[in-house]
DNA sequence: ACCCATTCATTGGTCGGCCAAGGTAATCTG
DNA sequence: CAGATTACCTTGGCCGACCAATGAATGGGT
């Protein structure tokens, strides 16, 4: 600790040692944000609105806390998500019939466009990701996540499950 | 619109269809995140300062832009997490007498404090995602992330490259 | 019928993260 | 040595995301 010069350019912080997948990860997964943002910006959408544009894609009108639920989100972050879409134009809402208290949730003709685009986005994310690995790589990254995924889901705010495939109410 | 109930309770949109790794990876790193925030809270930090502080710990007074470079992140991003850490103790910061108008960083004693806490919550955090992993398979999984890194790293910020070991100035 | 617990959504606050602009200091030119 | 260009940081604005607290409507007990 003299008048040494650390250099630092440890590519890896050394206190992280004991995780080194969830650095990994991390650092992926930023990276893949990142450049998911860029291309979406081009769309005229932030990152993190495509998922809620899919969901919404597939669903038709839907009840807030739906969405909520199959998203994982805090109802606070869709409630403003959902405030800027529909500001943009992407998506309507209005009061539902059953249940005074709900909101439905829709995609507007101009939300369902964008559905060429991000999935484009999308795919093209995907192949730039996997760029050099092999279909047995790409199956065995896929399980790998899924086994994460499994462990982690105990505790975090499961995201998307479906236990019941049944009529909903 | 007529009266049909889409259920929709599908777990992945089908919009991503053309992206399952993509998908698998955001999700996956979003219950990372949150497991981590859970736990980074009772140390009294937010997720994403922790590798700042590593960052830290291994290398004394650094200039910011340093810090900047290393963490792949923008630089107000960084200006202000090292003013709300410097408010909270964790972090002094100091001109730099060779260039004026950098900024030196260094972590204080309270900052340092937290190494053994965060460590513990990292590597927490890796057994916990790797449950039920065999070595083989997280090396495997290690392996496979880093190549998607590089493959990211192309177009995203970069973050965290040492080219040149060398003495700096 | 009544009250109480639950559900649904919103607001306000905080943080991490980005971008765009700006100001100051160093450095590279001519 | 003057002028333009770069590097370093800060500010302000925006968005995604969390938590905590609130209000409104529903539903269940007794």
């Amino acid at each position: 600790m003299p008048g040494t010069d650390p250099v630092c350019t440890e590519t890896t912080p050394s206190a992280a040692r004991g995780g080194p997948v969830s650095i990994a990860l991390a650092r992926v997964a930023r990276m893949h944000r990142i450049a998911a943002g860029r291309r979406l910006k081009e769309l005229g959408l932030y990152p993190g609105q495509e998922m809620m544009m899919m969901r919404l894609w597939d669903c038709g009108p839907v009840r807030q806390s739906e969405l909520i639920q199959s998203l994982g989100l805090d109802a606070s972050t869709v409630t403003k998500m959902l405030q800027r879409l529909e500001q943009c134009g992407h998506v309507r809402r209005g009061p539902d019939p059953a249940d005074r208290r709900a909101v439905l949730v829709e995609a507007t003709d101009e939300g369902r466009s964008l559905r060429t685009g991000v999935e484009g986005v999308w795919s093209d994310l995907e192949q730039l990701s996997l760029q050099g690995l092999g279909p047995d790589d790409r199956a065995e990254l896929a399980r790998l996540l899924g086994l994460v995924a499994e462990n982690l889901r105990v505790e975090a705010g499961e995201a998307g499950e479906c236990p019941l495939p049944q009529g909903n109410r």
